[in-house]
DNA sequence: TGGATATTTCAGTTCCTTCTGAAATATCCG
DNA sequence: CGGATATTTCAGAAGGAACTGAAATATCCA
């Protein structure tokens, strides 16, 4: 596929973002170009688009699937898979984050439960120490908790919560300054 | 500084999260251990507890500081620099939140408005595509505008607000069921 | 001032992830 | 079936981030 200018910048600096964010570069990139793109596209389409080698965008769709941020689709005619994406925003981050909790905050909170409980047994280890690793599962406990509950709001609705959220915190900052 | 077992499978545990989420595993595994600690500890204490080389501790800390989560104190009678961190972790929180988006949601607005004015302009980027760059770059806005007014917060404030936030998901989930 | 202690810098090494190209496998259709 | 096309797998190469140890620098105090 051919990509303007403003599109190649787009998909190089989603690629450099998700690097940051501990996503493999070409995995954001495939994401990118596939978000943007106004039809499904082939893995042969994408290789040489991005210029990364074929099995390469294999391994990067599977892993993508598996994030559920691409699909695979068919076009009639063509034997060929073409994957496609999600082209909603807000959708697209709910799902990253739902990922991101289920892989790693949801696990996390087992391992500090089992350190706590294990700290709280062991006279070694200080009260206040215990506290600390306490309040960081409560953290993560009450900002899971919160996300289960939003998590199946529409778009939307998610988006007035936002600003209901914006309001009230103007109305608290008039209240304390 | 000694680690108790539950201790140290805290630290390794925070290292790898870091290291998930694009932040170096030491320098992971230093906040963690400053966080427990129960007293500023000494780059040399960091070190040795760790088994990591001073050097790489000396970096870490550097980093660390950029980001506002150690601060170097001093101990009477003591030359040596001591190293602590906030042990509040809705501050700790929003200081990570705070430095990411400046580091890379500000910055990627900027990209983002530019790839947008851009390809308005050049006629060989269809319009649909245009228009899903500008959803993403509105999303990132919306995002970035709520945080802006929700930073400043004191987080007992925060926690009612994301109390509030659950309790409104539940209303509205209620009345689409 | 000079020796001792503490810290930083940095070139080179190590380690790990990512990427490639080739081969293997799967799928399709005449 | 068998040739053509499409996809996946995987061993090795490449690349890059992180780490180390040694040397340089800074700081302190007798």
């Amino acid at each position: 596929m051919d990509l303007t200018r403003a599109m190649e910048r787009y998909v190089v600096h989603w690629g450099e973002m998700g690097a940051r964010w501990g996503v493999n570069r070409s995995v954001a990139q495939i994401h990118a170009l596939l978000f943007l793109a106004s039809r499904p596209l082939t893995a042969e389409e994408i290789a040489e688009t991005l210029s990364i080698a074929r099995s390469n965008v294999s391994t990067s769709l599977k892993e993508l699937q598996g994030w559920g941020l691409a699909n695979m689709v068919h076009v009639l005619g063509d034997r060929r898979d073409h994957f496609e994406t999600e082209k909603d925003v807000w959708k697209i981050a709910l799902t990253i984050v739902q990922q991101r909790k289920a892989r790693e905050i949801d696990p996390t909170l087992g391992t500090l439960a089992q350190c706590v409980t294990e700290a709280k047994e062991d006279p070694a280890t200080a009260r206040d120490v215990v506290e600390r690793m306490a309040s960081v599962l409560n953290f993560l406990e009450t900002v899971s908790v919160w996300y289960d509950q939003v998590k199946d709001l529409p778009p939307p609705v998610l988006m007035k919560l936002v600003k209901l959220g914006a309001r009230v915190a103007r109305f608290v900052g008039r209240r304390r300054s």
